[in-house]
DNA sequence: TCATCTTATTTAACCGATAGGTTCGCATTG
DNA sequence: CAATGCGAACCTATCGGTTAAATAAGATGA
């Protein structure tokens, strides 16, 4: 046998037309159960494999998704990667549950994702997983918009930006870290975190700090810091300057910030959890690893997979969706100064 | 406009044929420059995508690489995955340098993936990146040799394993660290990893590691250990009990087993690397963050991917190609007896 | 001037599967 | 006995390109 065989070569051994075998491997109930047996059983002698591009082609679809990372050249990717990896694990066993491929892509802003993508009946529908600075792709996302692309975004819901997305709770996350902080005690603060509108997910988490401080009596103060953990060095050592002395307890933005904020501090000589506290947010693997282990927030990364892939479907299939929050999960290690396990 | 524009809407506005709009756009000399270029200019308006599928179709390719991520479930994957990411990016991009896409997924031994990615017109061909038990696949590998398969592997050349594999010189990787090693003046040597068939790469990186010490008088022992924590802290516990005392230095056959024995000595209260040098070997990302920093041999991902790309596409093309090792590279932090930077 | 060769386009045959419409055969019913 | 109903399989147009073969118009040469 060599070439490949095809639906035909199974009508003329089944003794059927082609179409019927078309049905009857789709399990149609147009064809007779005892036709529909035979065909597939020598289907399957032959390892008979339906075409896809012939399939994608008239049913005009292609059930295939595009999963677009894109990422700002200016930050650490290295550092930050991980929990992509972990979400396009989720995402891709999310798709194949659904009956549907990954295509899986770095892109740049440049790119005409619609086009390339959709128009071309590559894939149904983009996922796309960014970080880094978001303002450069808000204008990206409305032009998206505009051509009714299918489009599911990771990260926080933004009022501005057009779109439907998906993201972790990150005022709750930023709210129950800071209570797990006050439980141990703690009478002042420090948030490590840029809060303006470039990272709303940092804003977000930082209106969660604020909020659980609330009503209590506790004294607190912001650094800025982008998602680095040069920016968490600098912050740090901001803080050992501050004429103001040391805070109780730092709440950083990131786990790479408080990776750096811990450098600084132990070079200063300052003893976490004895003599402060540190908390961060993402649960990344470093910080398991740290000395002493990071408490943090982890994000439900398979569960984010499932969502982003299940409302994309929907919106696909034209039934309007909203955005979401997943809800966020505290990792208690060492750093707030919990005990060791 | 309500629908999609084809070619044959472009022809209708160009005042052709709808053949000579496929020609143009594809460049081709047979259509005069001049409309060449009117023909080229309409599709820029509408904003024109060819309909991939119908493409591939007609020409009996999908210009798609699949990358199948298939993981050992007993193994720790959360520990290993970086470097899966760092591949996966340069695969992404070498692909996108050649005008393939790329389809992810994570997959089974039990899948079909001949069937499932090639027979189906999915992709071109697959590259296939694993870890954990490999004699697990070796039967799998030989299965798509027999079916023709276009297939482009990550590790270590196996003779008896069938089809063409792309990976890093284990073997001088091991050389070079233990040299290194040796140029600080150490005597005495261990080696955790295991070493059999189950783990070609090991296998290699203490062949490097043995012809290294050489001529030398150094002692050298081995010890066991798959690609976990736990197993470099049992390793790492035997090293300590032995009646012999403890070696000079110790090569671990992976940086994750190196974190494991790191973390077991600091128990034990050895001091690394003023009683004892521990290297490793990845180069993963947690390296740089252990104390001290762990010495140990990057693998130039980017040319992996490049690599397993370009050869992969020779394969398809039809010429044959053959294994590749590519050169390793020392990263010397601390762990080795370095000064700290 | 007519035959010959270019060059530029068009015609038409696919690629392989899907789905709407139709036909065929057989059983039921007025 | 002819008319009707119905399930099962078949016929055929179609998806949107690609490309070999056919054709038309224009240039070259004897």
């Amino acid at each position: 046998m060599k070439h490949k065989p095809t639906s035909f070569d199974i009508a003329h051994l089944a003794g059927v037309s082609q179409s019927t075998v078309s049905r009857a491997l789709n399990d149609s109930p147009l064809v007779n159960i005892s036709t529909r047996q035979k065909v597939q059983e020598i289907a399957r002698e032959l390892n008979y494999q339906v075409d896809k591009n012939a399939s994608n082609l008239r049913r005009q679809r292609s059930s295939t998704i595009a999963l677009l990372l894109f990422e700002d050249p200016t930050s650490d990717d290295s550092l930050v990667n991980p929990f992509f990896l972990a979400m396009l694990g989720s995402i891709t066993k999310a798709c194949a549950a659904k009956g549907y491929d990954l295509l899986v892509s770095f892109q740049n802003l440049d790119n005409n994702w619609q086009a390339e993508y959709e128009d071309s009946h590559k894939a149904d529908g983009l996922i796309l997983l960014g970080y880094g600075d978001y303002r450069a792709y808000a204008g990206k996302l409305s032009q998206l918009h505009q051509h009714d692309t299918h489009v599911m975004r990771w990260g926080a819901p933004v009022a501005q930006w057009p779109g439907i997305s998906i993201g972790c709770d990150n005022f709750s996350g930023g709210q129950s870290v800071t209570r797990h902080l006050l439980s141990h005690g703690y009478q002042s603060y420090a948030f490590i975190g840029d809060i303006g509108d470039k990272a709303p997910e940092f804003q977000s988490r930082y209106e969660g700090f604020l909020n659980a401080l609330g009503n209590t009596k506790c004294r607190h103060q912001q650094y800025d810091a982008i998602s680095s953990e040069e920016a968490g060095h600098l912050a740090a050592s901001h803080l050992l300057e501050a004429p103001a002395g040391l805070p109780d307890a730092i709440v950083c933005a990131a786990d790479i910030i408080a990776v750096g904020v811990l450098q600084q501090l132990k070079e200063a000589g300052v003893r976490v959890p004895e003599d402060i506290a540190v908390v961060g947010f993402d649960n990344i693997q470093l910080a398991a690893f740290t000395t002493p282990g990071l408490t943090t927030v982890q994000q439900n990364t398979a569960q984010a997979g499932e969502k982003l892939v299940e409302n994309l479907l929907l919106a696909i299939e034209g039934h309007p969706t909203d955005d979401h929050l997943l809800a966020t999960n505290l990792v208690v290690r060492q750093s707030c100064g919990c005990r060791a396990k």
